[in-house]
DNA sequence: TGGAGGGTTCCAGACGCGGGAAGGTTCTTG
DNA sequence: CAAGAACCTTCCCGCGTCTGGAACCCTCCA
């Protein structure tokens, strides 16, 4: 199939697609016009290749991922282990930005909002020591 | 003072501030030797950069709140604004994450993660149906 | 026959820097 | 006063993951 038809099975962009096949993630054939051919196990990777990015793993790790999938003598704690690196990295990624939501509210709280000039939000980011109140 | 000083005053690694000229976020004085000689309000922009970096504000809302700081007669409604803004990109990045830790963590539970090779996570990733327990 | 709607390659840009080369300047040490 | 360390400069490349666009080729249908 040509590529279109891969971008509509698998749910990517075309231009994605040949992305993947740039940085060797698959390799479709060629027909003799220079088209790709996508055979259905190609849809297919390339299907599995956008849940993998949809959770958030990076195109390395998909790329490991993909070859334990097609490693019939595969260890199930290996993919696990990936799994759970990520799921980590995720973990503190959430930590680090509810720790900025929470400086942002409180900010924000404080600012009164209105067409004076006066703004702790500016304030704060200037390096003004917390106002008394 | 030099961009040295001025790294350290303000945190800011040196090329990191060397970019911020570049792109027009500060624009020190030149020594007659060619080296950057920055005033200490500088140095005082740099920092506000810094913090306001560090509360996920991207460089553009830097830019707007850096000009909304210097502006004696700025509204706090308008920066308030922008903070609100991000803080609900904030939010909503905050629920994308906890969506995929949750999904991830329950394929992760699902994997019993020995040397066998059945895998419930590569199992979902290539869009298998979930498998009747 | 002509044009719409595929496909191809290649280059640039996005974000926010970091690394490193090649070279000039200034400070410190002996 | 000379040597060398420790600064400073500009410039270009690379990171990750695509996306947009130009210029061009191929195929199908009326």
């Amino acid at each position: 199939m040509n590529i279109g038809d891969a971008a509509e099975l698998s749910g990517l962009p075309a231009k994605t697609i040949r992305y993947y096949e740039d940085i060797g993630l698959v390799r479709p054939e060629r027909g003799g016009n220079g088209y790709r051919d996508f055979s259905k196990r190609d849809a297919h990777k390339l299907a599995f290749l956008g849940r993998a990015r949809s959770l958030g793993f990076s195109i390395e790790e998909c790329r490991t991922l993909l070859s334990l999938y097609e490693d019939r003598s595969r260890a199930s704690a290996d993919v696990k282990e990936i799994a759970e690196q990520h799921r980590d990295r995720i973990t503190r990624k959430i930590a680090e930005l509810e720790a900025m939501r929470s400086t942002l509210q409180t900010l924000i709280s404080d600012c009164h909002g209105d067409d004076r000039p006066d703004c702790p939000i500016l304030d704060d980011l200037s390096g003004a020591e917390t106002v008394i109140e």
